[in-house]
RNA sequence: GCGGAUGUGGCGGAACGGCAGACGCAGCAGACUCAAAAUCUGCCGGUGGCAACAUCGUGUGGGUUCAAAUCCCACCAUCCGCACCA
């Protein structure tokens, strides 16, 4: 019996595609660009679990090369990041260094995919060719008033010695390390993402994403509408201004409360209440995110002060609580006890006043057991406004309070401006020279890229500068403007900076005058499949489509949203967990490469389960795939250029195989795709045996089929049958419905919605007919009285007895 | 607490409201072998039965329907996201 001889077919094609590529930019097909989150090239290497995401990846742009598209499919290397820089601490070697030695490590497995990446177009980070952008955007953004520096209570986590962005603390701690994160006034390079959030938001309606990363994201920016309304402090001239959303329970408000970072928060305080609020204050400013987080319990002290009820002249007692937060609306709040239930809680606690103003059906309720935060029913003791529905006055209350002139119609999002500067070393310096006399001054373009200097020391200082800190003869310079001496900026650029438009570069990734010629970016964006998991749901994709959106606005891009279609792969896990060094349940694809062949565990990594979910990894179950590989190749090496003949048997099964992987490749359900091609392998080799062999039409016609996912037997079947050229200069073929069609079918009978027997009826056979020889076939299990007899054309009868 | 996803044999998983368990792994039996590997054939949810067959069965409890893994309601478990955003 021949064997498949899988290591020398696979080399084999793989010279071949090396010396005449499949996938040409002829300038005549449509673009499809597909491409994958570049991966962090980590001293551990890949494994299986990022094959899968990359084999999805190259299973659809095949699949696109096949549909006649040219189809830009690159990679690069996502290569600022901490462990590089950790290493370096550790060992004194630059982190460039390890960097390009995991780079090349990673290179060579992902060539062992076989995946058609264009090569060409690789890209990385950290080459100051590439950064030379990465800070040219952030100069765009300067100029723009989009980068901007202020000194403020940032999240900083001591671990890792820096400054962090909002979306990098997860459950108040570090997002790459896990260490609490803490709070440092620090001077911070600012992007102001928040002036693009209406778009962010509005924009993600268009999208081919997943309904989960869509949600995220807009819960994220978390857009809410309503009124900023002033309260006058009694007895003074200060006024405190509060957001709500309800401004419609205006008059139910019975206190304000303050966060402790409020500005007015201890000059509020009288002489009795004086050394209670300076303490709750302090108090406030010493506690961490995570047990201001993990509070059930709510906190407060009054201040002493009143504020005056703008629309019943009510005299209502200022509190502060941390509950409030200090950094969202006006960092005060209107408290409405009777209809939120937080309020209702500090109501109740401290003993404050509540005042129900609406009522469902327009009674109100002796005693609130719970606040009512419906916004339905009826409006009470809230003066002129009374009778009103409640749903209506919360969208119409804005205007009537701008109208009164005690407030104005506002809306608030939960997206804050971006902490753009870190205190490391192993990042894009940001471009800036700090000058005496004029400010901050931008590095001149054509000075760019600024390199990021050697350094003695990587270790990060801790004190808030970056270790650039330390290099004098790179701190001192001269301003670009005014020529005089100057100090450069040594903050570098979070990791997020590169991975931000890095879509962009790949086909132009050569261009030394332009970030992307307008040319080619109106020519081969946007990415048409964006592949990858969903942890960056937030993080980077956020960013990107912000990046995008600028650049835009700015003209170096037509489009507005960088991906149009999103893809998440489920994540492979081991013995139920993520795949990790410190666990120890890490699967390498090296060893099943050499042991199985690239096509087996191309096809086994889809076998494994829906893409979309996760997946348990066991070895085993690639004996499986291996085996069909192996069956497939005896069955072509078998039947071959024997001349036989396509006979009508044979051309439905392979019709029926066109059909079904088509819809489900479309649909993207590829381990049911994996899974069709066993079932009708088996069927063609039964079939096969039935009526001695298997004719080329039927199986060329698999191999151009198979060929997205198992490429290198798809190329050797191809050429067996007679191909001269590659399988992939074919197209996809399309199935002919009539030749599935069968002569006849097989029935299931069934007995009050059982299955009781089962039939093969001719196609063409009608209702009548087919309900008579049911009957027939039943014999004396029918039933003796029929009420109902249900007809399923092609499917089956089910007679109901009375 | 809120929101979302998932729950089917020993295992991974199939199934436009229409034969539950396709396909594969593991297992069992047989063929070929001196033997093993490879390969091939058959069996493979539970219970009862020699069998034909019957009966139960898709997290739990209800409901809709001629017919429910699938639709509706309530609940349980696991995972993920958000978490005082006023």
């Amino acid at each position: 019996m021949a064997k498949y001889n899988y290591t020398a077919v696979e080399k084999k094609w793989r010279a071949k595609w090396e010396v005449s590529p499949i996938n040409v930019n002829d300038g005549k097909k449509s673009k499809y660009y597909c491409l994958d989150m570049f991966p962090y090239p980590s001293g551990t290497g890949l494994h299986v679990g990022h094959w899968r995401g990359y084999v999805i990846s190259d299973v659809w742009s095949r699949y696109q090369i096949l549909k006649g598209n040219y189809v830009i499919h690159p990679m690069g290397w996502d290569a600022f990041g901490l462990p590089a820089e950790n290493f370096a601490i550790k060992t004194g070697q630059h982190p460039g260094i390890s960097t390009e030695k995991n780079i090349d490590n990673i290179r060579r497995q992902i060539k062992e995919i076989a995946a058609v990446y264009d090569w060409d177009m690789e890209i990385n980070t950290t080459d100051p060719d590439y950064y030379r952008w990465t800070q040219w955007i952030f100069v765009q953004m300067f100029k723009n008033g989009l980068a901007y520096e202020k000194e403020m209570p940032i999240n900083w986590c001591p671990s890792c010695k820096t400054g962090l962005s909002n979306e990098e603390v997860v459950d108040g701690s570090c997002e790459r390390c896990g260490a609490e994160v803490t709070k440092k006034n620090l001077r911070q390079w600012m992007l102001k993402i928040t002036a693009y959030a209406d778009r962010l938001l509005d924009d993600l309606e268009s999208l081919e994403w997943p309904e989960k990363v869509k949600k995220m994201q807009s819960e994220w920016i978390g857009r809410s509408y309503g009124a900023e309304v002033d309260f006058n402090v009694d007895g003074t001239d200060d006024k405190i201004t509060v957001f709500t959303t309800r401004p419609d329970t205006l008059h139910g408000a019975t206190f304000l409360v303050l966060a402790p970072e409020h500005k007015l928060a201890s000059a509020l305080a009288s002489d009795e209440t004086k050394t209670a609020v300076e303490d709750y204050i302090y108090k406030a400013s010493t506690r961490s995110n995570i047990d201001r987080m993990q509070d059930k319990e709510k906190t407060g002290v009054f201040t002493g002060s009143y504020a005056i009820n703008p629309v019943n002249g009510k005299k209502v007692p200022i509190w502060l609580s941390d509950y409030v937060l200090a950094d969202y609306g006006t960092g005060a709040i209107m408290c409405v006890p009777a209809h939120d239930s937080r309020d209702f809680e500090f109501a109740k606690k401290f003993d404050i006043p509540i005042v129900q103003v609406i009522a469902k059906d327009g009674e109100p309720a002796d005693e609130l057991e719970e606040a009512y935060t419906e916004a339905e029913g009826i409006l009470i003791n809230s003066g002129e406004w009374n009778g009103m529905e409640s749903s209506r006055l919360k969208v119409e209350a804005p205007d009537i309070i701008e109208k009164k002139g005690i407030g104005k119609k506002r809306k608030n999002f939960k997206l804050r401006d971006w902490v753009f500067s870190r205190q490391r070393y192993w990042g894009e310096p940001i471009p800036i020279v700090h000058c005496p006399d004029c400010g901050a001054v931008a590095v001149p373009e054509d000075q760019l890229p600024l390199t990021l200097p050697d350094v003695e020391k990587y270790e990060p200082t801790g004190t808030g500068e970056s270790p650039l800190a330390a290099i004098e003869e790179w701190v001192n310079t001269t301003c670009p403007e005014c020529g005089k001496s100057a100090k450069r900026e040594t903050n570098t650029m979070p990791q997020w900076a590169g991975s931000s438009w890095y879509f962009l570069r790949y086909p132009d990734n050569k261009n030394d005058k332009e970030i992307i010629s307008r040319e080619k970016a109106d020519k081969y964006l946007p990415v048409d499949m964006y592949v990858g998991g969903v942890e960056h749901a937030v993080l980077h994709l956020l960013y990107a489509r912000f990046y995008t959106k600028f650049l835009k606005d700015i003209g170096v891009v037509g489009f507005d949203e960088p991906f149009i279609r999103l893809f998440n792969q489920g994540m492979i896990v081991k013995e139920g967990a993520k795949m990790s060094k410190s666990k120890g349940n890490v699967v390498s694809p090296d060893e099943l490469v050499s042991e199985y062949g690239c096509d087996s565990l191309r096809m086994y990594e889809l076998f494994v389960g829906p893409p979309d979910m996760d997946a348990e990894w066991d070895d085993s179950g690639i004996d499986g795939v291996f085996r069909f590989i192996t069956k497939l190749y005896r069955l072509c090496s078998e039947n071959a250029g024997k001349g036989n003949e396509l006979t009508k048997d044979m051309n439905r099964l392979r019709n029926k195989l066109i059909y079904d992987i088509s819809q489900r490749l479309e649909s993207f359900s590829l381990n049911t795709v994996i899974s069709g091609f066993m079932e009708y392998t088996n069927k063609i080799n039964d079939l096969a045996a039935k009526q001695g062999g298997v004719d080329d039409e039927t199986l060329k016609t698999i191999s151009v089929l198979i060929a997205p996912f198992a490429p290198h037997i798809a190329e050797e079947m191809w050429e067996m049958t007679g191909g001269e050229e590659s399988v992939f200069k074919e197209s996809w073929p399309a199935a002919d419905e009539a030749a599935m069609e069968e002569d006849s079918i097989e029935m299931v009978i069934q007995i009050n919605g059982k299955v009781r027997g089962k039939m093969s009826v001719p196609t063409a056979a009608a209702k009548d007919e087919v309900i008579a020889l049911a009957k027939e076939t039943l014999g004396d299990k029918l039933p003796g009285e029929i009420n109902k007899e249900i007809y399923v054309p092609g499917k089956l009868i089910n007679i109901v007895g009375l």
